[in-house]
DNA sequence: ACCATAGGCAAGTCGCGACTTGCCTATCAA
DNA sequence: TTGATAGGCAAGTCGCGACTTGCCTATGGT
C-alpha cells in the first residue's frame, strides 16, 4: 500500500538507512547499525535498527535475502516511482524536454 | 526542509487535502471541509482540517492566498518532485527510453 | 562440545502528533 | 449596527509509534 511507504518515509531515522543502502547495497544489520552510529552519530540500539528495517520491508522498500546467519538487505526504489507522480499534475512543465 | 514534506506527507487526511487540490486549485478551508465530509466520508472538525492545511502550509505543498475574508489554497508540486530522486540511483532502467 | 556471532520476540516506557472543545477576531450583507 | 459567515488561537485528551530492556534461537568457527 502507498500507505505504508509513506509511514515508512515519515521516519528520519529509516531514511538515514535507505540513504545506506542507495550507497551500498547488501548490508546486513550489523552493518548498518555500525555505519549509522559511526557515519550519522546516531545512538541507537541494535533492536531499534531491527524494528525500522521491518517496517521498511513490510513497505517493500527494502528487500531482504537471509544466506546462513547472515541476511542482506538490498534497497527497493520502485515503490517510491508511483506514489509521488499522484500530485503531479500531467501538463507540468518538462524539465528535460 | 525535507523533514517537513515527508511529515506532512506521512498522515492520510493531509493526502486527501492534496488530493482535492490537484483537482480543483483555490478552495477555501470550508469547501476543502465539505468535500472530505461529503467525497471521502471523513468526520472531522473544522479546525483538524484547519491544522493539517497549516502542516502542508509550512512544508511548501501549500500556498494560501488571503482575499477578504476568504482564504483561498492553492498546490505546489514543487518540494515533492526533489525529495523521492534522493534514493533513485542514476543508473536506474529507463521507463520510457 | 563450546562459545561467539547474527538476529528475533515480547513487554514496557514515553513523547509527539491528531483531534476536540471553547472562545475570539475579521469581513461582508441586510 | 447587527447578525451571519470565514477563519484563528489555545489548552486539553488520547492513542500510536519510536525506543529500550531482557531473554531466546540459530548458525559458524575452533
Amino acid at each position: 500500500m502507498a500507505e505504508d511507504v509513506f509511514k515508512a518515509l515519515a521516519d528520519p531515522t529509516r531514511r538515514r538507512i535507505l540513504d545506506e543502502l542507495v550507497e551500498r547495497d547488501g548490508q546486513t544489520l550489523f552493518e548498518i547499525c555500525t555505519r549509522l552510529v559511526t557515519g550519522h552519530g546516531l545512538g541507537l540500539s541494535r533492536q531499534a535498527i531491527s524494528q525500522h528495517l521491518a517496517v521498511l520491508e513490510s513497505a517493500g522498500l527494502v528487500l531482504s535475502r537471509r544466506q546462513g546467519r547472515y541476511k542482506f538487505h538490498d534497497l527497493n526504489t520502485e515503490p517510491l516511482e508511483r506514489i509521488v507522480t499522484r500530485w503531479l499534475r500531467p501538463d507540468a512543465p518538462e524539465k528535460t524536454p
